[in-house]
DNA sequence: TTTTCCGTCTTTGTATACAATGCATCGTAA
DNA sequence: TTACGATGCATTGTATACAAAGACGGAAAA
């Protein structure tokens, strides 16, 4: 349930500045209040909606400065996990990514494309080892889930991404840190661009 | 009472590895147990606790590693928030924060240093103006108030402290981003390491 | 007509009762 | 003696009832 809402919520299901009820999710879920109060304190500290004291929730907006925001500090704290995971990043485990993502390259499943790029991420954040790092970047991730989908639509994108990922492996497996460092900072800059777009020109249909 | 909780987790007052039973935290507070399972599962976010299903919660350790992880992710954000506000940093406003630095150096009540201290880093953070950046550090400043106020007890460190804060200042208003921000990134370091220490000592004292 | 006050209604906040889960303990059988 | 299972207990999970706080609207007075 806490899963659902927020999906409903970072889909747009449930917009900007919705009133969410506690009766009405309660219905809508077929379970009681309690529960879903519950869920309403993690997701405003998810920062998805803000709770008024006897008031309740609605859902924040999403600003373009919230990209920014988020990505840059994406940014931030993947190039330090991959600070500390660099020294036990293995090679084979690389290679065998490097593969698939040459394998699935072709295909127009975007869904595809979206699993690649997650695995290759996660891989690195995962491999950090540190509990705080990881569970901000888990964070992070979800809340850009919806611009990373969009962005492997299209045929462009893909194709700069899979050359993106590969050299970026590439680099690590030559241990030139130095040059991994810039393509991942490179590579997270593109996403946000395309996500600015994406939710500008979203913002321009909807206008 | 959120507040609360956290303060008693924070300062080892509910010791790693403690239950946290529901029951006996509502008679402590004079509640019902609605209101303790929503503070609970809000300091689950935090990291402070685990909540096993069905289970209950425990406090989590706070490791050595942890305060590596934190640091490191504090250092990173500050720095990104410092990129951000740099540009509309007032030197009126700095020149104050400056004053009221030197006027307590000479103090020997460690909150007043710990005041200085958080009043300085947090004008540098909200200036930023980023919503998540602002709350993902507040969220981390919180987590590690323990080391702080610790620091400020011992003289040389509070000399340091105020040697640090007038530097990087001075920076700032001389525009020099460069060393301004290396400063800062040092700043970090040496607190982390105070942390560090004061962790092992404790450690050494309980076991 | 406008403003203020009061009552009602909607919605959240809290308490409590009951259900469900998992663990421990004890008894029984191999 | 040990292994297994059943029963009871401790604790969390959920529903519901009631309390409290605000929002809204209408009536009365300025």
């Amino acid at each position: 349930m806490y899963t659902k809402l927020f999906e409903r919520i970072i889909d747009g299901r449930y917009p900007p500045e919705a009133r969410l009820r506690e009766e009405t999710l309660a219905k809508e879920f077929k379970v009681s209040r309690t529960p879903v109060r519950e869920v309403l304190r993690q997701l405003e500290k998810d920062g998805l909606i803000r709770i008024v004291p006897n008031r309740g929730a609605i859902v924040i907006p999403f600003t373009p400065d919230d990209v920014e925001d988020i990505y840059e500090i994406r940014k931030a704290l993947e190039l330090l996990a991959f600070d500390f995971s660099f020294p036990s990043l293995s090679i084979q485990r690389l290679t065998e990514i490097r593969s698939m993502i040459i394998e699935n390259s072709k295909s127009k499943d975007y869904g595809k494309h979206s699993e690649m790029d997650a695995l290759l991420h996660n891989y690195i954040i995962k491999a950090c080892g540190k509990r705080y790092l990881i569970s901000m970047l888990d964070q992070l991730l979800r809340l850009i889930q919806r611009f990373r989908e969009f962005g492997f639509k299209d045929g462009i994108v893909r194709e700069q991404a899979v050359k993106e990922h590969i050299e970026f492996i590439d680099a690590i497996c030559l241990r030139d840190m130095v040059k991994a460092k810039n393509l991942l900072s490179a590579h997270i800059s593109g996403s946000k661009a395309r996500a600015l777009a994406y939710l500008l020109n979203k913002k321009h249909f909807n206008t």
